[in-house]
DNA sequence: GCCGGGCCTTGATACAGATCAATAAGGGGC
DNA sequence: GCCCCTTATTGATCTGTATCAAGGCCCGGC
C-alpha cells in the first residue's frame, strides 16, 4: 500500500471543484489569495486510512474528490459510522489538536489541506471563512439529528430506504441534470459492511433487506452496486418519511 | 395550561446565570449592551411545548434555566430525542424560519430571547457571537455523534449506563464542589418514557434495565429519580467506554 | 484458465428487546 | 383523607435482528 503524498502541482482555487460549497465558498478575492498561500493537496487511495482517533491532528481540510468515511469505535471493535465526507466536506475542527474520529478513504480521495496554526489565524481575520465554517457545521449537526432518529427508531427495512434514498437525493443534486425525474440511478459507494456500520446493522441484515426491497420492486439492483430507484415516492414512503423530504432551510 | 408569557423584568447580563457560557460568552461589555437592547425573557412551565417541528420560528435564544428536550417525530408516532437542553444551550438556528425539531420544557424553562432578525444583524457585525455560536454547534455536533454510536451499537443495558454517566458528569461540573469525589449524586431530570425516546428503547426495556443496574450495585436508587452512583469508574465501564471519558478538546 | 480472496447472499437458530398486560406507587385536587 | 391520574415496575410472550454457518460470485494474479 503506497503512503499518501503530495501533489506537486496545486490548482487555482478558481478551478476548483469545490469552489462554491467547501469552506472557502464566500471568501473574495483576496482572501482566496491567502488561503491559497497556505493550502497543499494530499491524496489518499481507496482503503487508506486518513485520520486515526486519538491522533495528533495537525492540519484541517476539505475532500475535493472522492469519498471517506468518519467512525468511531469501541474497544470491542463494534464500529459506528458517524458521517459520510463527500466533495467540499470539511475534515479536522479549529481549536481541536486530536483526532476524534477515524477518517478512511472509501475510494481515492483528494483533500485540499491547511495546516492548523495558519487556517486558525485565518479564522479569526476573515469572517467569511468562520461564517462558512458555522454554515456547514449547522448543516452537518442537522445530518447528524436526522440519522439519530434513523439509528434510534426506524427498522432495519426503513434504515435501508433510508440510506439509499440520502444517496440518491445527493447525487441528484450532484448533477444536476434532470432533478425531477423519477427514476434515479446510482452506484452504492459503500460495501455491506460500511452500510451496515452506518446504519447499526450487521452486515447479513443489510444484505437482507436490500434482497427485500429488490423483491419488492423498490428498487433494482445491477451487479452489487449499481442501483435503480424506478419511483423515489415509493422510496421515501419505505424510509417512513414524509413524501415530501421535510424543507427546512 | 398557562401560557407563556414574557418576563417584566429583564436582570442586568452582568448578572446573568449562563454570561460566560452561553452564545454571549466572548462579548464585550460595548456587545453585551447590544445585545442587552434587543433581548427578552419569556417563561415556560414543565411540560409546556415551547416551539413546534414546521413551526414559523421567528426567535433564537438560550435556555437561562430548567431543562428542555429537542426532539424529531416519525408520523406514526415513533419518537427521537435528539437533544437535551440545558442551561446555556442555544435554541434556534440564524438563517432558518422554519423549526425542525419540538422544544419541549421538561422542567420550568426560563429563556432569554432575541428576536431573529436583529440577532442576524447582530452576528453579522460582532464576530464574538459568531465564534461562539461556532464553538458551541461543534461541541453540539460532538454530543450528536457520540449520540450515534450509543443508538446505533450499544445494548439497552449500556445505553441507561450511557445515559446515567453523562448525566452524572455534567452534574458534576455545574456544581464544581467535588469534582473528583467518587460518590455522585443526582436526580434524574427525565421521566422514563423521555429517557427510553432519548435513547431508542421503549420504557419498559428502560424501566428494567435501570432495575438491574441496582440490583447489580451499580447504582443505588432512593424513590424514581433519585441516583446515587457509588463507583463513578464502574459505570463508564458500564457504558462501554473508556474509563477515562476520553479527553478530547 | 485456474486459483485465491474479497465481497455478498442465503439459511438455521438464538436472543435481546418489543409488545401486551396487570399492578403498584406517588402526588395533587377537592 | 380519599380518589384519580400519571409514572413506574414487573411478568409473559412474541418478533426482528444478531449470530453462526455454508456457499456463490466476481475480479485480479499467475
Amino acid at each position: 500500500m503506497l503512503n499518501e503524498r503530495s501533489l506537486s502541482v496545486t490548482p487555482d482555487c478558481g478551478d476548483c471543484p469545490i469552489r462554491h460549497r467547501a469552506v472557502c465558498a464566500r471568501c473574495e478575492a483576496d482572501e482566496l489569495d491567502a488561503l491559497e498561500q497556505i493550502k497543499y493537496y494530499r491524496k489518499f487511495e481507496a482503503g487508506q486510512s486518513i485520520i486515526w482517533a486519538g491522533d495528533r491532528m495537525d492540519f484541517v481540510g476539505s475532500v475535493v474528490s472522492g469519498i471517506a468515511t468518519l467512525s468511531q469505535a469501541m474497544e470491542d471493535g463494534r464500529t459506528q459510522m458517524v458521517g459520510l465526507l463527500l466533495p467540499s466536506d470539511f475534515v479536522g475542527r479549529p481549536g481541536r489538536h486530536v483526532a476524534a474520529y477515524d477518517v478512511v478513504a472509501t475510494t481515492n480521495v483528494v483533500m485540499c489541506c491547511f495546516r492548523r496554526a495558519p487556517f486558525e489565524d485565518m479564522m479569526q481575520r476573515t469572517p467569511h471563512v468562520a461564517q462558512r465554517l458555522l454554515e456547514m457545521t449547522l448543516d452537518e449537526l442537522d445530518a447528524a439529528r436526522e440519522w439519530m432518529l434513523v439509528l434510534g427508531r426506524k427498522t432495519a427495512r426503513e434504515k435501508i430506504a433510508s440510506l439509499l434514498s440520502i444517496i440518491a437525493r445527493r447525487d441528484a443534486t450532484l448533477r444536476t441534470r434532470s432533478p425531477a425525474k423519477d427514476v434515479i440511478v446510482f452506484d452504492l459507494p459503500l460495501t455491506r459492511e460500511a452500510m451496515a456500520d452506518y446504519l447499526g446493522l450487521t452486515l447479513e441484515t443489510v444484505s437482507r433487506q436490500i434482497s427485500a426491497l429488490r423483491k419488492d420492486g423498490v428498487i433494482e439492483l445491477e451487479g452489487k452496486r449499481h442501483v435503480t430507484v424506478p419511483d423515489m415516492a415509493r422510496l421515501m414512503e419505505e424510509a417512513g418519511d414524509d413524501a415530501d423530504g421535510g424543507l427546512l432551510v
